[in-house]
RNA sequence: GGGUGUGUAGCUCAGGUGGUUAGAGCGUUACGUUGACAUCGUAGAGGUCGCAGGUUCGAGUCCUGCCACUCCCACCA
């Protein structure tokens, strides 16, 4: 027996552990059909699940399950991320309470602090992906730290070090003062702010009372200057070129170059220097070969290069400023609009910063992933991503991969005393290569940078598979994958670097496809962040509403190439429409329905199922259609209209009086036809909802098949014989409920129904479906008029017949003459246009026969409806 | 500055290759306790498809221009 009301906490965590302790998302490595695989976007081990998970994931899930049921050998690898800066912050912030910093604790202990931190919470958003319905099989569980995928960093590294595509330089990079590292500059966040601009000059050498003005939003980096540029083609200022001008408060002489970095329409057309300091001034000093001076300390504080040592640069800002107001050199401080820099985890102001770091040579790297995308071998989805994607590839810049944090792949690299690089992929290799090098024992310091995230992520598609190991089966049999689901925010960081890293080390790319889906916005489009305090915890929805509800929500709002907005309603919507399939099934249950072991579908004889049977196929391959064409939203639809639109509102509906009458050949048809469609539903609804399909499945009958391994409907005949009974007796129902709710005749009142003007198959539906038409529409009888029609009966037109119904005084006729005379306007505006269409020659003559002769069809209908109007009008036309 | 996407009912959104009278959910109005379901049922109201041109027998759909908004990238002394 079901429970009286779809409750889903009380089964969807049961059914998941049932799954998960019976293996059921192991791929059946003996299945003979393709192997399909997705490998999740592993989320951070320090995350919570979020909404874009929810949907991200969701996604996956279905695609997972469906391809499952097509009986494929299915892999859904999971994982998580070790996450270099995330996790060290969040472990840092722990050791801060306790009073401690990772020094205190130095390297080792504080790498063994974080390994302890993730076994003990690691595992949360694992179980929130459970929680959700994932069908991962966790059997297979990676961390990107893992030995295996480790040893899969190491090897590649080497590989690319030895290729010459890993190089050590001394390069401007973005430093995050507060984690004290270089970040890539997709780890960069620019800001609008309103900053100020600062105008002062620079007295020129050996020229009293000349000066050189300049503008700028960092006065303090003037210690850092080397030169003053001009353009060449400043008729103002070119006078100044190979002039000195001095710094002032510290005295030095620097030179006035000429270079049209320099734009006599900014600022004051004279720009000041800082090599060191910023990436534009960084190319101009390469050009005339100047002097590179530092002047911060890792922590963004000035150093002993400046007049203020250990001073923060907002403080030193102000110092500088009054000095030159001091000097007499301010000139005007104005309010500016500018773009800052802040790191996307520290949130400081990011710094450019001369150090030595680690690049991998991209530009080279992302040939192959460019050229694998234009030959089809990698397609998007939708395929506008494409020109995203190649726009960015075809323009990528050298990837600094070295981060001077603790946590994280340490680099594979070793220098002997002198500063000889040694790239192996073990210690002992190392030194074994270096002794042989220098022909005698050498000391080996390891290199301490570890290496950005992305270049574990990178390998994700094949090293969770098995590689480095050639052999390996899963790699064998799943790779490359089927396709990637992930949002497009990550494009960059991880879709690119997946493609890259993949044609390098596998020479196949590392999906065949990358689905690419929007960002959840709150319910009115704004983006979801903590600060605004507008975001929605999946969780709280899953608690609320079940996982089933926040799934198909998530399918059901998935348009290709759109955001989606946070609708709590839709949710509540979508679980009503899990109360509405959990009502059916409990209807069935009450009338004794009951699937029935090998029950032909194709040898039913009543019309009715046999109708219910085409369209439960028809809904099926419309499911299957749009799953393959990823198409979620219109897939979910399908389902979701067939199950309440046709199942429910109709066909339930009509079988109450065969359930109820006693014809028992009629009935045990129907109540077998029932349940196999309310199977049906079950199957071609599971991946979207997959815990409700379970429970009712599992408690509709004793079977040994499982509904999530159960077979996928493929290539059905539909029979679409008792399409047109059917369709005329809906179309009947509702041209008598139209009439009776417009006419405002009473619910209850039991009216017999005539037909005028019928067809030979209208009469034959009518007669047969007498029971059915008279149980929806409320009706005594329907029969075919004989006598005269008389005036005291209304009338409503449906194909092929007009239907009367007679009211001896109960009816308005004055109300009656004005729904008629709209019903007629409403059919003149429409025979108005078949009619000017086909009087059109150019349309009749140029489009196609088939939709002429639709027109001229729906002309004849609309004529035909009008006439009866007409007749009835007239009749009442006195009354 | 370069690029992308969006603009359809009060709200949130569907409308693959142009072809009925433009749809859904929510909301709203009227009626309804009909032997699965009030988390429900029945019927209705509600839209000049951002604006202006163009192509076409035919445009929400294709083209051009404009307006408004979103996002991405680059840069801003």
């Amino acid at each position: 027996m079901l429970d009286k009301n779809y409750n889903p906490k009380d089964f969807e965590e049961k059914i998941y552990q049932k799954w998960e302790s019976d293996g059921d998302f192991k791929p059946d490595m003996r299945s003979g059909k393709d192997a399909f695989c997705i490998v999740i976007p592993p989320p951070n081990v320090t995350g919570i699940l979020h909404m874009g998970h929810a949907l991200d994931d969701t996604l996956q899930d279905i695609l997972i399950r469906y391809n499952r049921m097509l009986g494929k050998k299915v892999l859904w690898q999971p994982g998580t991320d070790h996450a270099g800066i995330a996790t060290q912050m969040v472990v840092e912030r722990n050791l801060a309470a306790q009073g401690i910093s990772r020094h205190d604790l130095g390297r080792e202990k504080f790498i063994e602090t974080v390994w302890q931190w993730r076994e003990k919470s690691g595992g949360t958003i694992c179980r929130q992906l459970r929680r959700l319905g994932a069908s991962c099989d966790w059997s297979r569980e990676r961390f990107t730290m893992d030995e295996g995928l480790s040893a899969a960093v190491r090897k590649i590294f080497v590989k690319l070090y030895k290729d010459g595509l890993i190089y050590k330089a001394k390069k401007l990079v973005n430093w995050d003062s507060k984690f004290m590292t270089a970040i890539s500059d997709l780890e960069v966040i620019q800001k609008e702010t309103t900053g100020k601009m600062y105008y002062y000059k620079y007295p020129i050498a050996g020229e009293p009372g000349e000066f050189v003005h300049i503008a700028t939003t960092r006065p303090e980096t003037m210690f850092g200057d080397t030169a003053v540029a001009v353009s060449k083609d400043n008729e103002k200022l070119k006078h100044l070129i190979g002039k000195n001008c001095i710094l002032p408060i510290i005295n030095r002489e620097i030179p006035i170059i000429a270079d049209d970095h320099a734009d006599p329409e900014k600022g004051t057309g004279a720009v000041k220097i800082t090599p060191a300091h910023d990436f534009n001034d960084f190319e101009v000093g390469k050009r005339h070969n100047l002097p590179l001076i530092n002047i911060l300390n890792p922590d963004a504080t000035l150093n002993e290069n400046t007049p203020f040592p250990g001073m923060d640069t907002q403080t030193a800002r102000q110092k500088t400023i009054a000095k030159l107001e001091e000097l007499g050199l301010m000139e005007k401080i104005e309010d500016h609009p500018m773009v800052i820099p802040y790191g996307e985890r520290s949130n400081v102001v990011i710094e450019p910063m001369l150090t030595d770091q680690w690049f991998v040579d991209a530009p080279v790297l992302a040939k192959e992933a460019i050229r694998a995308v234009e030959a089809g071998e990698m397609e998007f989805v939708p395929k506008s991503y494409e020109k995203t994607y190649f726009e960015w590839m075809r323009n990528i810049q050298p990837w600094c991969i070295s981060r001077q944090l603790w946590w994280g792949h340490q680099m594979p690299i070793w220098y002997a005393e002198d500063g000889t690089v040694f790239c192996e992929e073990t210690e002992e290799e190392a030194q074994a290569a270096a002794d042989k090098q220098f022909g005698r024992p050498v000391k080996l310091t390891r290199e301490t940078d570890v290496l950005d995230t992305w270049f574990s992520s990178g390998l994700w598609a094949f090293s969770t598979l098995g590689w480095p190991d050639e052999n390996s089966e899963y790699l064998k049999t799943f790779y490359p994958t089927s396709v990637l689901v992930t949002g497009f925010d990550i494009i960059f960081f991880w879709v690119a670097r997946m493609m890259m890293m993949s044609m390098y080390a596998m020479k196949r790319v590392p999906f065949k496809k990358a689905y690419i889906h929007g960002l959840i916005r709150d319910e009115h489009g704004r983006k979801m962040s903590k600060s605004k305090g507008n975001t929605v915890d999946p969780m709280e929805i899953i608690e609320k509403y079940g996982a089933d509800a926040l799934r198909f929500f998530m399918a059901a709002m998935e348009t290709q190439g759109r955001d989606i907005n946070m609708n709590e309603n839709r949710v509540a919507g979508y679980r009503n429409f899990a109360t509405k399939l959990w009502n059916a099934a409990r209807f069935g249950e009450m009338n004794g329905a009951k699937p029935v072991k090998d029950f032909d579908e194709t040898k039913v004889s009543f019309v009715l199922n046999k109708w219910i049977i085409a369209k439960a196929k028809e809904a099926s391959a419309e499911v299957t259609r749009n799953l393959e064409a990823f198409r979620f939203s219109d897939a979910a639809n399908s389902v979701y209209q067939f199950v309440w639109g046709t199942f429910c509102d109709w066909y339930i509906e009509m079988i109450k009086p065969v359930l109820y009458g006693d014809d028992e050949t009629a009935k045990a048809e129907t109540k077998a036809t029932f349940s196999w469609v309310l199977d049906r539903i079950l199957v071609i609804l599971h991946p979207f909802m997959p815990f409700i399909t379970t429970q009712l499945w599992d408690n509709l009958a004793d079977r040994d098949e499982k509904l999530i391994l159960h077979s996928w409907p493929q290539n059905e005949v539909v029979d679409n014989q008792a399409k047109e009974a059917v369709d005329w007796v809906i179309e009947a129902v509702s041209a008598v409920r139209s009439l009776r709710a417009e006419m405002n005749l009473p619910a209850g009142a039991k009216l017999k129904a005539l037909l005028k003007d019928a067809s030979a198959e209208v009469v034959t539906y009518a007669r047969d479906f007498a029971g059915i038409i008279c149980s929806l529409a409320r009706l005594e009888s329907i029969d075919v008029l004989h006598d005269a029609v008389t005036p005291d009966m209304v009338q409503t037109v449906c194909r092929g017949a007009a239907i009367l119904l007679p009211l001896k005084g109960v009816v308005d006729f004055a109300a009656e003459r004005e729904r008629l005379q709209k019903e007629l306007a409403q059919l003149d505006k429409n025979l108005a246009g078949y009619a000017a269409k086909l009087s059109n020659a150019a349309f009749v003559e140029r489009a196609p026969a088939k939709v002429v002769e639709e027109e001229k069809k729906r002309q004849a209908d609309a004529l035909a409806n009008k006439a009866k109007v007409e007749a009835a009008l007239a009749r009442i036309a006195n009354l």
